[in-house]
DNA sequence: TCTTGAACCTATAGTTACTGTAGACATTAC
DNA sequence: GTAATGTCTACAGTAACTATAGGTTCAAGA
């Protein structure tokens, strides 16, 4: 009997929005929680638990099929962990590939700005920039697909 | 002259797929090109150049309207390159953010994979860490928007 | 107590940035 | 010359939301 936590609370607290939460509950990534006598959804903690988990592994680029794995392990704790710990892996080096690419993109982005102070675009090499080749050698060239 | 270029290959230099090429081509992104005989589209080297420019900006995380709006800066390039400027600026903001989640979440990649070292889902903390509201709390809250 | 405004409900359509498929025509390689 | 590969259009599908419409419920103030 916490206190009735709606589904704007949840969502708040985890960081997403209404319609969110719902399309995860219709998507079976959370469970439909009880209603209450006007039909609106009550929620307890552990809504907000499995929410949470959810809403920090979108942000930092896991899919929803990765999340739907990891908690369906979640609820059988007892198997070996060989497949938590190979999506967590799969994570990592996607990961460091793009941490490295952002690393170069930053140092870029700052060599831009500085050189466009005040300038114009002919003299700006934003754009030569991002046509620049150098970026992609530095990293793989193996894995076109991204994100 | 040149060598003829077909959407396949402009495609493959640039790292893309033919159907990525033909979509910007139809939202605008890139002009239509002069057809051969046959109707296919035949490109020259600046179409890799525009191609490849996007596809570094998609990679890095540019939306495709910042991406539109350099290409039409860039096709004007007298104006004076503040505007240039101001997405760069937003844009490395961005970079940092998702720069410093990732190192948040390399961190405890590492540390779960470490943990999970033959062990099972209950002694694992794969998941216990992605609930953990410490990661939040080193970054922004202000912007709940992302990606 | 009544009312009004915010929050909730369902259902559906729209968004971004692609990706895939079908069925037909073109090109290249043997 | 024929078979494989590449290209064409057009349209459907995908992921992960996000927005809208049209209605119901709830909480707080007059």
């Amino acid at each position: 009997m916490a206190h009735d936590l709606t589904i704007g609370r949840i969502a708040e607290a985890a960081g997403c929005k209404v319609q969110t939460v719902r399309y995860y509950e219709q998507i079976g990534l959370i469970p439909a929680p009880p209603r209450s006598s006007g039909n609106q959804r009550v929620y307890d903690d552990s809504a907000i638990h499995r929410l949470t988990f959810i809403r920090h592994a979108r942000e930092l680029g896991f899919p929803l099929q990765a999340i739907r794995d990891l908690i369906s392990l979640s609820d059988d704790p007892n198997q070996p962990c060989d497949a938590a710990d190979a999506i967590a892996k799969a994570q990592l080096s996607e990961v460091d590939r793009r941490i490295h690419r952002l690393h170069a993109l930053r140092h870029e982005l700052e060599r831009m700005i500085e050189q466009c102070r005040g300038g114009r675009i002919a003299d700006c090499r934003v754009l030569e920039v991002l046509s620049d080749h150098s970026l992609c050698e530095t990293d793989d060239h193996s894995t076109p697909k991204e994100r």
